[in-house]
DNA sequence: CAGTTGTTTTGATTGATTCAAAACAATCTG
DNA sequence: CAGATTGTTTTGAATCAATCAAAACAACTG
């Protein structure tokens, strides 16, 4: 009950056009004031979600020149302190980025092109986000990450 | 059916007494050369599982004073392609190791101590660990991590 | 439009981990 | 059991991701 987990449809924040307005709207209604920093960052998210920051620093940069990499990490932090983005961090990956929030919905990863897609939290297999014995804990929120070959890569190495 | 992630009890592997030659044979037979400072991680990290390569080098180190933190990372990454250790890297923490591998089980992590528990794969929730949608992806393995406050943290917080 | 507060830049630093070459030691072979 | 072989550890340096701190700057408030 207190679960972060959840497993429900996302608020309606929908990703797709990335409105400069609309953009502004969801940066000042988190709280923060819109610059253009945020407002680059929050663009190059809508349009590659599971960036690193170095990537998105990078996207930004090419509209935005005089951006600091140290500003995109100050951008996603604040971000994620107001809820606006969600920070994953895959093993052996540098921290990953992306605009869905609120549901808690799960990451499959490619172990070979480390290409990342969103998995939907099963509706039926709600019980898995608490675990058969919580020692004790109060938990509050459950992250899965699936891996395994992603369907270009199972071609790739299949056929060699 | 190709997963990892079949929730079956471990192959027998006690990890109670660290008998020198008990940790001995499970080196050899993982077909590595066995040395002071394999014996030692090896020890160590029966005595404390969860730990970094920091703890278990301070560990090692008092047995063993020779050893540099390199070669516990060395160690460490020879266990692990072995399978004779697991790694796990919960996001903001450094890589942790533990010698429960084979079956595959999750962990519960405290947010405010740290504290790491194993936790068993539940029997009857073993969907869970195949995504609702797996977009083509032959997925190999499951990773879970409960996030949460452990007893400790809770008695700690509520009677401040 | 000026003040306040929060943001970004600049520059340096940390922490975890990895790399590479040389010194060394465990096992294999005779 | 000594010597050869192969793999391991040491030593020392480098990398990558991320964070910190102070000064310069810009967005919202009144």
């Amino acid at each position: 009950m207190p679960l972060t987990d959840a497993c429900h449809d996302d608020g309606g924040l929908r990703l797709a056009a990335a409105d400069a307005g609309l953009l502004a709207d969801s940066i000042r209604s988190a709280g923060l004031k819109v610059t253009a920093p945020r407002l680059a960052v929050l663009r190059a998210l809508t349009d590659r979600p599971h960036s690193n920051a170095d990537a998105l620093f990078g996207a930004v940069h090419s509209d935005l020149p005089g951006t600091s990499l140290q500003a995109v990490y100050g951008v996603l932090a604040s971000f994620g302190t107001a809820g606006l983005v969600r920070k994953i961090e895959p093993a052996g990956s540098p921290a990953l980025f992306e605009r869905r929030v609120g549901d808690n919905h799960h990451h499959i990863v490619c172990t070979r092109c480390s290409v990342v897609h969103d998995v939907d939290c099963a509706v039926g297999h709600a019980p898995c986000l608490t675990p058969a014995d919580a020692l004790g804990f109060d938990v509050r929120a459950a992250e899965v990450i699936y891996w395994g070959l992603c369907a270009q890569c199972q071609a790739d190495t299949s056929a060699p």
